[in-house]
DNA sequence: TAGCACATGTAATATGTTACATGATTGA
DNA sequence: TCAATCATGTAACATATTACATGTGCTA
């Protein structure tokens, strides 16, 4: 269910077609959170307007059909974010290798966690301007779409780059 | 294909049975990196031990079966660890919440993020007790297997917590 | 006028969940 | 002897990926 509430959520922000929303995922939810395909996204939209959480409010050019959400789209998120998940569902394929880690020659952990560091902090400094620009833009508004996100996934990048240079401070020789 | 190796890296560590290896995803990579049920794991054991990858090692009580690495399946997992991922492949519902807090009323919002803190807070004392525990019995060794892992759980932890209040403390009115 | 980005879809396959199904051993 | 935990599996269904398939509009 997760994908219908990920593009409920999406157009609650704002309207779109689903090569936007294909877009607006890669943007936004892809790195931390959740991702879809395009193959995926158009059958779901077609979902979310039978089932009268969103429709079609303009065609355009290219069989283009921008989507928007209804009040009951609406009321479905704000009940799904609401109702407490009973059970975590992660699925993260990076933080599995970090896992994976100790299992591997000291040497090339080593390796792998400074690339790791390095990585971790570029992406941290892309981020900081991305957010930088957004908040000029929005004049600092926190409820802004993303903001939030945005400020967890700076944390979460500091801590990927500072739990990399620690590990490598504490490797055994 | 990350279930085979997150399968092969619990086996690296120690051999076990689909039982065993179901107790042990709960316990170290359910929370942040991986989850599988036994309807998943066992399946998934015979072709491993299909492929070679690993073996039978034991039959015990209650049609038990304990499996154990094997070479190739230790050459695998370098393999694979070594190989860099070419997209970043993360599903997580409770950042996916995170990420559509912003289309709440700012009241609910912020209950929400309260819950968070604190829920954060509460893991990571339980998370911290449970390695210093460890710690004692390991003598301190990060290369222990789920080490590296628990000491990114807790920095992350303590990132959702200070996340939450930071978004709190700049919510507008 | 060629190349790129826009734009949407389906089919085959792979992965993951829920429900069904069965039975043994252990400890209170 | 009863309940909990141990122990494994399959079937039906849902979700997600990869490959196939088609065509438009813009701009250099």
């Amino acid at each position: 269910m997760s994908l219908r509430f990920a593009l409920l959520g999406l157009l609650a922000d704002a309207p779109g077609s689903g090569y936007d929303l294909s877009r607006r995922f890669e943007d936004s939810l892809q790195q931390y959170a959740w991702h879809a395909k395009h193959s995926q996204i158009y059958p779901e939209l077609t979902k979310l307007a039978d089932d009268g959480l969103a429709k079609v409010v303009a065609e355009g050019a290219r069989g283009r059909r921008t989507y928007a959400i209804t009040e009951q789209g609406r009321a479905d998120l704000l009940e799904w974010l609401r109702t407490p998940p009973d059970h975590r569902s992660v699925r993260s394929e990076p933080v599995l290798r970090m896992f994976l880690l100790s299992t591997m020659p000291t040497d090339e952990a080593r390796l792998l966690l400074k690339e790791l560091a390095t990585e971790a902090d570029r992406e941290l400094i892309e981020l900081t301007e991305q957010v930088r620009l957004g908040d000029e833009q929005s004049g600092g508004d926190v409820m802004a779409f993303g903001r939030l996100a945005a400020e967890y996934g700076m944390r979460q990048l500091a801590v990927a780059r500072d739990w990399a240079q620690w590990a490598i401070a504490n490797l055994p020789d």
